[in-house]
DNA sequence: TGCCAGGTAAACA
DNA sequence: TGTTTACATGGC
């Protein structure tokens, strides 16, 4: 392995770098990274191993990510830190297909004009994204921030580096002992805390995993395995197969942000019912998922 | 102030 | 199978 705290990930033609940060600078009460001087910083944890990175733009576009404190002591621990920071970024997807098509749609064009070089930010850990999409539901989007900031604080761990805390998702062996009581002191719902104990008791058993959804077979047989779950409807299936999974045809169809953002571009006084959803989106075949990603952009 | 919020399960027809 | 309603709290 390289003996550097920096090291250099290629990045295709289609990506900004400042582009992505702007999304994920949206909220000023994120808690799971933290922007200062367009560069985020982020712990991340595989196994025991705990490390602090902080990624950059290299001078040429690429992405630097630099180790704070300890770094990996072997090579295939660096490999997952940067195959870490290609999900998260979504590096490996080829946008032309996707920007083709969507430079000539209604819908698309003014906002993959605005914000070309957007990808679609991942959640890796499904936990993490099961539970931020259960978060998320019915509630608005800054609500959602501060009870998954409350959530993390109170069951999440976290690492001290240059005088600030950064915190780790908890895992769902430690969601899955809690009583509804523990969580909804956090003023979520009784039904939401019922959910992500639900959620992380079937990670922590290994009856629900990335790699089974994954394996499932297909798109629809992983929306199908999600679905299946108590808490988890269709919004939340998509989301997660568009955040984490990353299934390109996933389509949160029933998003209210969705509707805003179609009711916004087409500068309509109604919202869009979903079968006229279905009509305007007929084009975006296998791109849904950064359809509405691009879409979303727009209302922040 | 009242409507709306990155929905879902359960009840009901 | 399709439609309605409770959930519950905060943002604006």
């Amino acid at each position: 392995m390289k003996n550097e705290h920096i090291i250099s990930v290629p990045v295709p033609e289609e990506f900004r770098f400042m582009v992505n940060v702007s999304y994920l600078a949206r909220s000023t009460n994120e808690c799971l990274f933290e922007i200062k001087d367009d560069k985020v910083r982020k712990a991340i944890s595989f196994g025991n191993e705990v490390f602090l990175i902080e990624v950059s733009e290299n001078h040429d576009g690429s992405l630097l990510v630099r180790f704070i404190g300890a770094r990996p002591t072997n090579e295939s621990m660096l490999n997952e830190v940067i195959h870490y920071v290609q999900d998260w970024f979504d590096l490996d997807t080829d946008l032309k297909p996707f920007y083709a098509m969507a430079e000539k749609d209604l819908l698309l064009e003014q906002s993959v004009k605005a914000f070309y070089g957007l990808r679609i930010l991942g959640i890796p850990d499904l936990f993490e994204a099961l539970c931020w999409g259960i978060l998320g539901q019915q509630i608005n989007l800054t609500y959602a921030y501060t009870l998954k900031r409350r959530l993390v604080e109170a069951f999440g761990t976290s690492i001290e580096r240059e005088g600030n805390r950064y915190w780790i998702f908890p895992p769902p062996e430690d969601i899955a002992k809690l009583t509804v009581e523990d969580l909804s002191v956090l003023k979520m719902t009784v039904k939401k805390c019922e959910y992500l104990i639900g959620v992380a008791q079937l990670m922590a058993e290994g009856s629900l995993s990335k790699e089974l959804l994954r394996n499932s077979g297909d798109f629809k047989a992983a929306e199908k395995m999600l679905v299946k779950i108590r808490g988890i409807g269709p919004w939340t299936a998509n989301y997660v197969l568009m955040r984490c999974l990353r299934f390109p045809n996933a389509f949160p169809i029933a998003d209210v942000g969705l509707h805003n953002a179609i009711k916004q571009v087409l500068g309509t006084d109604r919202k869009p019912t979903i079968e006229e959803i279905l009509e305007l989106s007929a084009p975006w075949t296998d791109w849904e998922a950064y359809a509405t990603f691009y879409l979303w952009r727009i209302l922040y």
